[in-house]
DNA sequence: CTGAAAGCGCTTACAG
DNA sequence: CTGAAAGCGCTTACAG
């Protein structure tokens, strides 16, 4: 069967069709109000007979407005971001716009490129979550300077622009004072070595809570790491048990790194929570199907995505003649459960 | 500071900035074989000057050629599906497209709706993966008589067009011949009641190892249910064990199912795998946070991903004048975990 | 109420 | 080797 592909209809065989010209039918399609209903009519009646769908790169094109929307994210798998990005998708696809993904796998360089690519396609809008160690942010701000920008989850206050994140200090304050309130004295927190944003907010909610509640600062339960990983959680609870004096409690910046504390304090048969509470950070599918079930903070991926999207189509709307950063915080909840508060 | 956005700069202004016409400097910029190489020179050293970057756009729509890929996924934070969509990204990115994606979340209007859009916006070739319960079929045809079409892990042979599966029939046989080698006698499945190509599929292969190993079918113990979630795992692996005579394994046609299986067994106190083995399938990142790890099919999402995008960029150059239903097994392995072979 | 025409930024057959 | 012109499908100010 023979199927060279169809070309889709346009405004000029509808015009010839009805005797009328390509602006009549345009205008009519849009229900400008010059036309006559009795033309408008005719015109919507063919064009859903046909299955007319504008071309909306012609439109886009025209107009300067292409209803895309660029998303650039480390990693798409991660399974954080994909709620942020189910959010978007969701916020974006209400509001009449399409979104390109794209992952930058955490290579500045690639990031770039991206950024140029997304502006070359002519979107209306890019949201952002930086790579780690983005330091050449020049280019970004060139990218700015065409194009709305939102960044959200790894942001940097180098960037003048809308920025959405969770309350992450206060967030790591509650779920450290929350093991305080249990008793806990010798807490320990695994966290990133690198300076990234969250890691450096989450931190300074734990030093805040020991400081607060009259806690010493101990470095050596301060423990950091490249990759914070599932395998890398597990290594540095091991160094922290090592210790002459154990820690109590271990805050994990992520929920991996909690996962990997959890099965590396099960090894040892350590019990859990009563000689170490595990609190993570994320409230990810993991969280529940680890035994214990983890104490964790939870991030509402979507509402972040919602939330950046909103800002986004807002000041592609709107579009100020002023450099604003805005930090947008969204909260989170601590989510209690056996890894803190066990009941066996 | 006053930031009304830059535009980007055009042909026209290259050209003028060089008293050539914007002909020239379109072709010398793609390096056409006419132009002399001074001109090339000038004009690729002003457009590097310039930061020159081609409107994708109007070279699209002049060309008919977009370098979009459309991507409808019905729930892009499903892991599985995460791990596609990376490999759909990186093989498109190395082979020069954008990727537009967006969620069907199992509706089959919102399926079509997105269909239509991405046609409108113009993309070279969609990639989907079908909604649950997809029925009308022939608004999918539609679309595959202008653009073409690749479907991948939800597929139907109703649509006549290249399909991207694993070996689905063959990879379920496996793991329960897996179980029938270790001892197993009655094997329980936990399944969809719905006529999913894939629910289907790997209850063939259930079936056929039964079969080919001499083994009754027992009616009671083919449990199915509608949305097969952790939930529904544990709830039928609760009927199963309720039974007379309980099954000796649980064959679940996805993770999920297997670790709510395995949250069942625990509570109960059923010791696994000697009493009861669990399989799942997918190897999904908590079939190993789960305890016992889950013996389980790897789907190699990345694989699927990227063959499928190279399937559909090949169509797209060499577009075929024949409707071909061709459809690629990509090869699945079984990984023996403690849930079936377990030590403890 | 309707139409002719310009133009969005690019490519490319045609002419010289 | 270079340029003028058409055209991709649409919108919209201008004219009538």
């Amino acid at each position: 069967m023979n199927v060279s592909k169809k070309r889709n209809i346009t405004l000029k065989e509808l015009a010839q069709e009805l005797n009328l010209s390509i602006s009549t039918v345009s205008r009519a399609l849009n229900d400008h109000p010059d036309i006559s209903i009795e033309t408008k009519e005719r015109v919507q009646k063919l064009a859903k007979q046909l299955h007319y769908a504008p071309n909306l790169f012609a439109r886009g094109f025209r107009s300067h407005e292409t209803y895309m929307l660029g998303v650039i994210v480390p990693n798409i798998s991660h399974m954080f971001t994909s709620t942020i990005l189910k959010g978007i998708l969701e916020e974006a696809e209400l509001r009449g716009y399409r979104v390109i993904i794209s992952e930058s796998k955490n290579s500045e360089t690639k990031q770039i490129e991206m950024l140029r690519t997304m502006n070359q396609f002519g979107v209306d809008g890019i949201l952002m979550s930086l790579a780690r160690k983005t330091t050449r942010v020049d280019e970004v701000l060139n990218v700015l300077e065409r194009v709305p920008i939102v960044l959200f989850d790894k942001v940097s206050s180098k960037v003048p622009c809308t920025q959405i994140v969770i309350n992450e200090e206060e967030a790591a304050f509650n779920a450290v004072e929350h093991l305080i309130e249990l008793g806990k004295q010798r807490i320990a927190i695994i966290k990133e070595t690198e300076n990234s944003y969250n890691s450096e907010k989450r931190y300074a909610g734990y030093l805040r809570a020991l400081n607060h509640h009259g806690l010493p600062i101990r470095k050596k339960i301060i423990q950091s790491t490249e990759d914070i990983s599932i395998a890398n959680g597990r290594r540095l609870t091991n160094i922290l048990l090592s210790l002459k004096k154990r820690p109590d409690a271990i805050f994990a910046i992520t929920d991996n790194a909690a996962i990997g504390a959890i099965k590396a304090l099960h090894k040892l048969n350590i019990k859990i929570p009563d000689e170490v509470a595990v609190v993570g950070f994320s409230n990810s599918v993991n969280s529940t199907i680890i035994q214990p079930a983890l104490t964790t903070v939870d991030q509402p991926g979507d509402r972040i995505g919602r939330t950046a999207v909103k800002f986004l189509i807002d000041e592609i709307k709107n579009p100020k003649n002023e450099i604003v950063t805005k930090t947008v915080e969204i909260k989170t909840n601590l989510i209690v459960r056996d890894s803190s508060l066990g009941t066996n």
